[in-house]
DNA sequence: ACCGCACCCTGAGCGC
DNA sequence: TGCGCTCAGGGTGCGG
Protein backbone atom coordinates (compact mmCIF):
# COMPACT_ATOMS: atom_id res chain seq x y z
CA UNK A 1 0.00 0.00 0.00
CA UNK A 2 2.44 2.79 1.07
CA UNK A 3 4.13 4.52 -1.08
CA UNK A 4 6.18 7.84 -0.88
CA UNK A 5 3.75 9.81 0.10
CA UNK A 6 2.70 7.79 2.87
CA UNK A 7 5.13 6.42 4.11
CA UNK A 8 6.54 10.06 4.38
CA UNK A 9 3.60 11.13 6.06
CA UNK A 10 4.21 8.28 8.73
CA UNK A 11 7.71 9.61 9.15
CA UNK A 12 7.02 13.21 9.88
CA UNK A 13 3.75 12.21 12.54
CA UNK A 14 5.80 9.46 14.06
CA UNK A 15 8.73 11.20 14.75
CA UNK A 16 7.40 13.07 18.02
CA UNK A 17 6.50 9.90 19.34
CA UNK A 18 9.81 7.89 18.72
CA UNK A 19 12.37 10.49 18.92
CA UNK A 20 14.34 11.03 22.57
CA UNK A 21 12.46 8.32 24.21
CA UNK A 22 14.05 5.39 25.94
CA UNK A 23 12.81 2.46 24.88
CA UNK A 24 12.29 0.08 27.88
CA UNK A 25 10.83 -2.77 25.97
CA UNK A 26 9.71 -4.38 22.83
CA UNK A 27 7.13 -7.20 22.24
CA UNK A 28 6.64 -9.03 19.32
CA UNK A 29 4.96 -11.84 17.46
CA UNK A 30 5.98 -15.36 16.60
CA UNK A 31 9.22 -15.40 14.16
CA UNK A 32 8.35 -14.86 10.13
CA UNK A 33 9.90 -13.82 7.47
CA UNK A 34 8.63 -10.20 8.33
CA UNK A 35 11.41 -9.82 10.73
CA UNK A 36 15.02 -10.07 9.21
CA UNK A 37 16.57 -9.51 12.74
CA UNK A 38 13.95 -12.82 14.26
CA UNK A 39 12.79 -11.20 17.46
CA UNK A 40 14.58 -12.29 20.13
CA UNK A 41 17.74 -10.73 18.72
CA UNK A 42 14.92 -7.64 17.53
CA UNK A 43 14.55 -7.24 21.62
CA UNK A 44 17.96 -7.13 22.86
CA UNK A 45 18.89 -5.35 20.85
CA UNK A 46 16.53 -2.51 21.12
CA UNK A 47 15.69 -2.38 24.93
CA UNK A 48 17.42 0.70 26.40
CA UNK A 49 18.04 2.56 23.01
CA UNK A 50 16.72 5.93 21.88
CA UNK A 51 15.75 6.99 18.56
CA UNK A 52 18.07 9.98 17.52
CA UNK A 53 16.82 10.52 13.81
CA UNK A 54 14.38 9.07 11.38
CA UNK A 55 14.65 9.26 7.80
CA UNK A 56 13.22 8.04 4.98
CA UNK A 57 14.99 6.68 2.08
CA UNK A 58 12.08 5.51 -0.82
CA UNK A 59 9.37 3.54 0.63
CA UNK A 60 12.45 2.16 3.73
CA UNK A 61 12.13 4.42 7.20
CA UNK A 62 15.74 4.16 8.92
CA UNK A 63 15.63 5.11 12.22
CA UNK A 64 19.10 5.95 13.57
CA UNK A 65 19.27 4.94 17.41
CA UNK A 66 21.73 6.33 19.97
CA UNK A 67 24.49 3.10 20.03
CA UNK A 68 25.22 3.97 16.31
CA UNK A 69 23.02 1.23 14.75
CA UNK A 70 20.20 1.42 12.74
CA UNK A 71 16.42 0.60 12.36
CA UNK A 72 15.24 -0.52 9.32
CA UNK A 73 11.26 -0.49 8.45
CA UNK A 74 9.46 -1.21 5.20
CA UNK A 75 5.41 -1.03 5.92
CA UNK A 76 5.13 -3.45 2.60
CA UNK A 77 1.26 -3.20 1.34
CA UNK A 78 -0.50 -3.31 4.39
CA UNK A 79 1.71 -2.09 6.96
CA UNK A 80 0.78 0.22 9.64
CA UNK A 81 2.84 2.60 11.96
CA UNK A 82 1.21 4.36 14.77
CA UNK A 83 0.79 5.51 18.06
CA UNK A 84 -1.25 4.35 20.89
CA UNK A 85 -4.48 5.93 21.73
CA UNK A 86 -4.99 6.45 17.68
CA UNK A 87 -8.34 5.57 16.34
CA UNK A 88 -9.24 4.24 13.16
CA UNK A 89 -11.54 1.74 11.91
CA UNK A 90 -8.92 0.70 9.28
CA UNK A 91 -6.90 -0.85 12.58
CA UNK A 92 -9.83 -3.75 12.95
CA UNK A 93 -11.03 -6.32 11.00
CA UNK A 94 -13.64 -6.05 9.39
CA UNK A 95 -15.57 -9.08 11.52
CA UNK A 96 -14.51 -6.92 14.68
CA UNK A 97 -16.29 -3.44 12.21
CA UNK A 98 -19.53 -5.28 11.93
CA UNK A 99 -20.33 -5.88 15.44
CA UNK A 100 -19.68 -2.25 16.60
CA UNK A 101 -21.82 0.65 16.63
CA UNK A 102 -21.54 3.09 14.11
CA UNK A 103 -19.59 5.82 15.61
CA UNK A 104 -17.68 3.40 18.31
CA UNK A 105 -13.88 3.38 17.75
CA UNK A 106 -12.58 1.69 20.80
CA UNK A 107 -9.29 2.51 21.62
CA UNK A 108 -6.91 0.01 19.82
CA UNK A 109 -5.46 -3.28 21.64
CA UNK A 110 -2.48 -5.33 19.89
CA UNK A 111 -4.08 -8.11 18.16
CA UNK A 112 -2.42 -11.35 15.93
CA UNK A 113 -1.18 -8.59 13.43
CA UNK A 114 0.45 -6.71 15.43
CA UNK A 115 4.47 -7.58 14.89
CA UNK A 116 5.95 -5.05 17.11
CA UNK A 117 4.61 -3.48 20.12
CA UNK A 118 7.68 -0.62 21.48
CA UNK A 119 7.25 0.41 24.83
CA UNK A 120 9.19 3.37 26.49
CA UNK A 121 10.81 3.85 29.75
CA UNK A 122 8.49 7.16 30.08
CA UNK A 123 5.13 5.00 30.31
CA UNK A 124 3.86 7.23 27.73
CA UNK A 125 2.09 5.83 24.51
CA UNK A 126 3.73 2.93 23.20
CA UNK A 127 4.20 3.02 19.01
CA UNK A 128 2.53 0.42 17.32
CA UNK A 129 3.70 -1.83 14.16
CA UNK A 130 0.48 -3.50 12.58
CA UNK A 131 0.45 -5.83 8.85
CA UNK A 132 -1.83 -8.03 8.12
CA UNK A 133 -0.26 -9.62 5.02
CA UNK A 134 3.56 -9.23 6.90
CA UNK A 135 5.27 -8.13 3.24
CA UNK A 136 6.07 -5.32 5.45
CA UNK A 137 9.88 -5.78 7.23
CA UNK A 138 12.19 -4.72 9.89
CA UNK A 139 16.23 -5.04 10.53
CA UNK A 140 17.90 -4.40 12.77
CA UNK A 141 21.23 -2.87 11.58
CA UNK A 142 24.73 -2.72 13.51
CA UNK A 143 26.77 0.15 13.20
CA UNK A 144 28.45 0.92 10.20
CA UNK A 145 26.41 -1.77 8.77
CA UNK A 146 24.69 -1.83 5.70
CA UNK A 147 22.28 -3.44 3.53
CA UNK A 148 21.28 -4.36 -0.51
CA UNK A 149 18.10 -3.59 -0.07
CA UNK A 150 19.40 -0.15 0.57
CA UNK A 151 22.33 0.20 -1.68
CA UNK A 152 20.07 -0.73 -4.83
CA UNK A 153 17.78 2.31 -4.22
CA UNK A 154 17.92 4.77 -7.13
CA UNK A 155 17.66 8.49 -6.40
CA UNK A 156 14.79 9.53 -4.57
CA UNK A 157 11.34 10.30 -6.57
CA UNK A 158 11.02 13.30 -5.25
CA UNK A 159 14.32 14.11 -7.35
CA UNK A 160 13.34 13.01 -10.68
CA UNK A 161 14.22 14.42 -13.90
CA UNK A 162 13.24 13.87 -17.51
CA UNK A 163 17.35 12.88 -17.76
CA UNK A 164 17.32 9.69 -15.09
CA UNK A 165 13.94 8.25 -16.93
CA UNK A 166 15.57 8.80 -20.27
CA UNK A 167 18.83 7.51 -19.35
CA UNK A 168 17.44 4.25 -17.50
CA UNK A 169 14.83 3.44 -20.27
CA UNK A 170 17.79 2.98 -22.94
CA UNK A 171 17.24 0.29 -24.93
CA UNK A 172 14.59 -1.53 -22.48
CA UNK A 173 11.52 -3.25 -24.30
CA UNK A 174 9.56 -3.61 -21.11
CA UNK A 175 6.89 -1.03 -20.16
CA UNK A 176 7.63 2.79 -19.13
CA UNK A 177 5.28 1.98 -15.87
CA UNK A 178 7.54 -0.71 -15.47
CA UNK A 179 10.61 1.21 -15.26
CA UNK A 180 8.84 4.03 -12.56
CA UNK A 181 8.04 0.86 -10.36
CA UNK A 182 11.65 0.21 -10.36
CA UNK A 183 13.20 0.91 -6.95
CA UNK A 184 16.90 0.63 -8.48
CA UNK A 185 15.79 3.31 -10.99
CA UNK A 186 13.42 5.40 -8.72
CA UNK A 187 12.91 5.27 -5.31
CA UNK A 188 9.59 5.62 -3.73
CA UNK A 189 6.90 5.44 -6.74
CA UNK A 190 4.49 2.63 -6.62
CA UNK A 191 1.54 1.54 -7.98
CA UNK A 192 -1.06 4.80 -7.80
CA UNK A 193 1.44 6.94 -8.32
CA UNK A 194 2.75 5.46 -11.10
CA UNK A 195 -0.31 5.33 -12.96
CA UNK A 196 -0.86 9.59 -11.60
CA UNK A 197 1.94 10.04 -12.90
CA UNK A 198 1.77 8.28 -16.48
CA UNK A 199 -1.97 9.76 -16.75
CA UNK A 200 -0.89 13.48 -15.62
CA UNK A 201 2.10 13.18 -18.47
CA UNK A 202 -0.12 11.99 -21.22
CA UNK A 203 2.09 8.61 -21.79
CA UNK A 204 0.10 5.38 -21.43
CA UNK A 205 1.78 3.18 -19.07
CA UNK A 206 2.40 0.11 -21.56
CA UNK A 207 4.91 1.98 -23.67
CA UNK A 208 8.27 0.25 -24.61
CA UNK A 209 10.55 2.42 -22.09
CA UNK A 210 13.13 2.64 -24.98
CA UNK A 211 10.99 4.53 -27.32
CA UNK A 212 9.44 6.89 -25.07
CA UNK A 213 10.98 10.53 -25.81
CA UNK A 214 12.82 12.79 -23.97
CA UNK A 215 10.57 15.13 -24.08
CA UNK A 216 8.16 12.58 -22.88
CA UNK A 217 10.77 11.67 -20.13
CA UNK A 218 10.74 15.29 -19.02
CA UNK A 219 6.93 15.47 -18.72
CA UNK A 220 6.50 11.98 -16.55
CA UNK A 221 9.34 13.32 -14.15
CA UNK A 222 7.95 16.54 -13.85
CA UNK A 223 4.26 14.77 -12.89
CA UNK A 224 5.97 12.37 -10.93
CA UNK A 225 7.40 14.61 -8.79
CA UNK A 226 4.20 17.46 -8.58
CA UNK A 227 1.99 14.47 -7.75
CA UNK A 228 4.07 12.66 -5.35
CA UNK A 229 4.10 16.04 -3.34
CA UNK A 230 0.75 16.74 -3.47
CA UNK A 231 -0.06 13.30 -1.87
CA UNK A 232 2.69 14.41 1.11
CA UNK A 233 0.41 17.29 1.29
CA UNK A 234 -3.00 15.67 1.18
CA UNK A 235 -1.52 13.13 3.81
CA UNK A 236 -0.99 10.27 1.26
CA UNK A 237 -4.40 7.44 0.24
CA UNK A 238 -6.41 5.82 2.15
CA UNK A 239 -7.62 3.49 0.17
CA UNK A 240 -8.05 0.05 2.01
CA UNK A 241 -5.08 -0.12 4.80
CA UNK A 242 -3.14 3.04 4.89
CA UNK A 243 -3.80 5.47 8.17
CA UNK A 244 -1.49 7.90 9.46
CA UNK A 245 0.30 7.61 13.06
CA UNK A 246 -2.36 9.71 14.12
CA UNK A 247 -5.03 7.74 13.06
CA UNK A 248 -6.32 9.92 10.54
CA UNK A 249 -6.89 8.91 6.75
CA UNK A 250 -4.96 10.71 3.74
CA UNK A 251 -7.00 12.78 1.19
CA UNK A 252 -5.09 12.23 -1.96
CA UNK A 253 -7.81 8.95 -2.89
CA UNK A 254 -10.10 11.80 -3.41
CA UNK A 255 -7.88 13.19 -6.68
CA UNK A 256 -7.21 10.47 -8.02
CA UNK A 257 -7.42 10.80 -12.00
CA UNK A 258 -7.23 6.73 -12.59
CA UNK A 259 -6.00 4.66 -10.46
CA UNK A 260 -9.04 2.25 -9.50
CA UNK A 261 -11.28 4.21 -11.65
CA UNK A 262 -11.77 1.43 -13.95
CA UNK A 263 -14.79 2.87 -16.13
CA UNK A 264 -15.48 5.79 -14.60
CA UNK A 265 -15.31 9.07 -16.82
CA UNK A 266 -12.11 10.13 -17.05
CA UNK A 267 -11.97 13.52 -15.74
CA UNK A 268 -10.73 15.35 -18.15
CA UNK A 269 -12.32 14.12 -21.48
CA UNK A 270 -14.87 11.45 -20.05
CA UNK A 271 -14.09 8.72 -21.49
CA UNK A 272 -14.14 5.56 -19.30
CA UNK A 273 -10.81 4.60 -17.46
CA UNK A 274 -9.38 1.60 -19.04
CA UNK A 275 -8.12 -1.36 -16.79
CA UNK A 276 -5.37 -3.71 -17.84
CA UNK A 277 -2.09 -4.98 -16.59
CA UNK A 278 1.27 -3.53 -16.84
CA UNK A 279 3.92 -5.82 -15.06
CA UNK A 280 1.98 -8.10 -13.17
CA UNK A 281 0.41 -4.90 -11.52
CA UNK A 282 -3.20 -3.65 -12.37
CA UNK A 283 -2.82 -0.55 -14.43
CA UNK A 284 -5.35 2.33 -15.41
CA UNK A 285 -4.96 4.60 -18.38
CA UNK A 286 -7.54 7.04 -20.01
CA UNK A 287 -6.86 6.11 -24.45
CA UNK A 288 -7.76 9.20 -25.20
CA UNK A 289 -5.25 11.40 -22.81
CA UNK A 290 -2.46 9.51 -23.03
CA UNK A 291 -0.75 8.80 -25.84
C1' DA B 1 21.48 -6.98 -18.44
C1' DC B 2 16.97 -7.67 -18.92
C1' DC B 3 12.38 -9.90 -18.62
C1' DG B 4 8.43 -12.48 -17.07
C1' DC B 5 6.81 -15.12 -13.54
C1' DA B 6 6.11 -17.59 -9.00
C1' DC B 7 6.00 -16.67 -4.52
C1' DC B 8 5.67 -14.61 0.31
C1' DC B 9 0.51 -13.76 3.38
C1' DT B 10 -4.21 -12.41 4.82
C1' DG B 11 -8.62 -10.62 3.97
C1' DA B 12 -12.50 -8.48 1.23
C1' DG B 13 -15.76 -8.91 -2.23
C1' DC B 14 -18.10 -11.31 -5.73
C1' DG B 15 -20.90 -14.98 -8.25
C1' DC B 16 -22.99 -19.24 -7.49
C1' DT C 1 -23.71 -20.10 4.85
C1' DG C 2 -20.21 -21.62 2.43
C1' DC C 3 -17.05 -22.35 -1.57
C1' DG C 4 -14.02 -20.92 -4.95
C1' DC C 5 -12.36 -17.40 -7.36
C1' DT C 6 -10.11 -12.67 -8.08
C1' DC C 7 -8.12 -8.77 -6.34
C1' DA C 8 -4.95 -5.79 -3.32
C1' DG C 9 -0.76 0.54 -2.54
C1' DG C 10 5.29 -4.37 -1.87
C1' DG C 11 9.59 -6.78 -2.92
C1' DT C 12 12.74 -11.05 -3.84
C1' DG C 13 14.56 -14.75 -6.33
C1' DC C 14 14.60 -17.80 -10.10
C1' DG C 15 15.26 -19.43 -14.79
C1' DG C 16 15.39 -18.28 -19.66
Amino acid sequence: MPELPEVETTRRKIVPALMGRVIAGVATTRPSYFFLTPPGELKRRLKGRTCTDLQRLGKYLLAKLDDGSRLLLHLGMTGQLFTEGSASLRLLSATRRAVMAPEQQPAFKPDRHTHLVIRFADGGPRVFFRDTRKFGKVLWLAPGASDPRLDKLGPDALGATGDTIFTAARGRRSAIKTLLLDQSVLAGAGNIYADEALFRAGVRPQRPAGKVTRAECDRIADALVAVLWRGIETGGSSISDYVAPDGQDGAFQDERMVYARAGEPCRVCGTPIRRGVVGQRGTHWCLRCQK
